[in-house]
DNA sequence: CGCTCGGCTGACATACTGTCAGTCACCTTC
DNA sequence: GAAGGTGACTGACAGTATGTCAGCCGAGCG
C-alpha cells in the first residue's frame, strides 16, 4: 500500500482551485444541481473543507460579482463619463458589456440564478442593478442638459433598458453554446440608440 | 376532546384550496422560501396529501403559466394580428400586458424563481418566451413586407424587446409594493414605439 | 351489508447542508 | 532539534427538506 502523501496547500492555492472548479461546473451544469459534494469531488479534499475557505456556494458566486463588476465599469466609463450626442461611443460601451459576459457568461447566469436561491446574494445582485440604473439615468440626465435626448424618461428607460441588458447577455451568453455576439451586440445597440439618440 | 370530523372533500376542491394557498403565500415570501410544510399547514390536510394533487411545487406553478398564456395572447392579439403602422395599438397591447402581470405578478415571479430551480419548468418558460419571440417576430416581418419597421431585425430585435418586458414586468409588480404601472407602461412603450417605429 | 374507490396519513428512505471536536502537517521559537 | 502554536483538514453528527408507500377510513354503490 503506498502511502498517500497529502501536502498541505496554502489556503489562497486551495480557494482557488474551488472557484476554478465551480466556474467549469457552471459551463456544464444549471446551479440547482451542483452541490457542495460534486465541487469537492474534484478537489481531493472532503467535503466540510470547502465550509473552511467558503459559507456557501451563493457566497462564492457573489465574490466574482464584485471582480466583473470592476472590467464592466471599465468597459462602460468611457460612456457613462461622455458628454457627447454620439450614439458610437454608446455602441463602444455596449461592445465591451458583451465582451465581458461573453467570457463570463455561466458566472453571470449563476449569479442571476441564485439571486433567486439565496437571500443575501438577491440583495447584491439587486443592488448592483440598482447601480447601473442609477449610473445610467445620471448620463441620460446630463445629456438632457445639454439638449440631448428629448422626452426620455431618464428613471425608468434606464431601469428598462438595463433590465434588457441584463436579462438578453445573461440568455444569450449564459450557457454553450452561446449566441453570436454580433447579432445580439447589434440588436440591443439599436435598441438603445433609438430610444435615446431619436426623438418622437 | 371534540370530535374532529375531517369531512372528505372533492379533488378539485382541496386542489383549489391548496392553489390559493400557494398564490397567497407568493405574495409575502420569496419561492425559496416557501416549502410543502407549509403550504400544508393553511389547509389542515397533511404534508404528503401535497403530493396527491401535485408532483412538486413548480409543477402546480408551471399549470398557472398554462392559464395566464391565454389571457395574454388574448390582451396582446389587438397588435400581434394588426397590420396597421399605428403605435397606439401596441400601446393596448402593452397596456393590457401590464395589466395581467400587476394582478398575477407574484405569479409569474415565481415561475422565473422556480425556473432556476426546477429543470421541467425552466423548459416550459424558455418555450413560452420563444413562443412570444416568434410571434413578435412574425408581427414584424409581416410589417416589413408593408414596407414599416424600416432596418429593424426581427428576430434579434423581438428576442431582446421581449426579455426586457418579461425581466421589467417581474420586478415592477412580481412583488409588493408594486412599482407604478402607468409609468412602467410608458417606458416600455416609449422603447418598443423608438425601436420599431423610427428609423435611424 | 359488504365492497370498492380514492382521499388521506404516519413512517420511512434519501439527499443535502452546515457544524464541531479532534487530527495532523508545518512553522516558529528557543 | 525539541516544544508549542497555527491553521488546514476530516469523520461524524444534527437538522431539514423532499418524495414515497403501505395501509387506514369515509363515502357511495350494488
Amino acid at each position: 500500500m503506498s502511502e498517500i502523501s497529502r501536502k498541505r496547500r496554502s489556503s489562497t492555492e486551495v480557494r482557488e482551485q474551488i472557484v476554478e472548479q465551480v466556474l467549469s461546473l457552471l459551463w456544464e451544469h444549471p446551479l440547482r444541481d451542483i452541490t457542495v459534494k460534486m465541487i469537492m469531488e474534484g478537489t481531493g479534499l472532503s467535503r466540510p473543507s470547502f465550509y473552511i475557505h467558503f459559507n456557501s456556494i451563493p457566497e462564492l458566486i457573489e465574490e466574482r460579482l464584485g471582480e466583473l463588476e470592476q472590467v464592466m465599469i471599465g468597459t462602460t466609463m468611457v460612456w457613462l463619463s461622455s458628454t457627447e450626442d454620439d450614439p458610437q461611443i454608446l455602441r463602444t460601451a455596449l461592445s465591451g458589456l458583451v465582451e465581458v459576459v461573453v467570457e463570463n457568461g455561466a458566472t453571470f447566469r449563476a449569479i442571476a440564478e441564485a439571486a433567486t436561491l439565496d437571500a443575501r446574494l438577491a440583495k447584491t445582485w439587486g443592488g448592483f442593478l440598482a447601480k447601473w440604473d442609477a449610473a445610467v439615468a445620471a448620463r441620460i440626465r446630463v445629456g438632457q442638459e445639454l439638449g440631448h435626448f428629448p422626452d426620455v424618461d431618464a428613471e425608468w428607460t434606464a431601469f428598462a433598458i438595463n433590465r434588457m441588458d441584463a436579462a438578453v447577455l445573461i440568455e444569450a451568453f449564459g450557457k454553450r453554446p452561446q449566441m453570436d455576439p454580433e447579432s445580439i451586440l447589434e440588436s440591443i445597440f439599436q435598441i438603445w440608440k433609438r430610444t435615446l439618440y431619436s426623438s418622437k
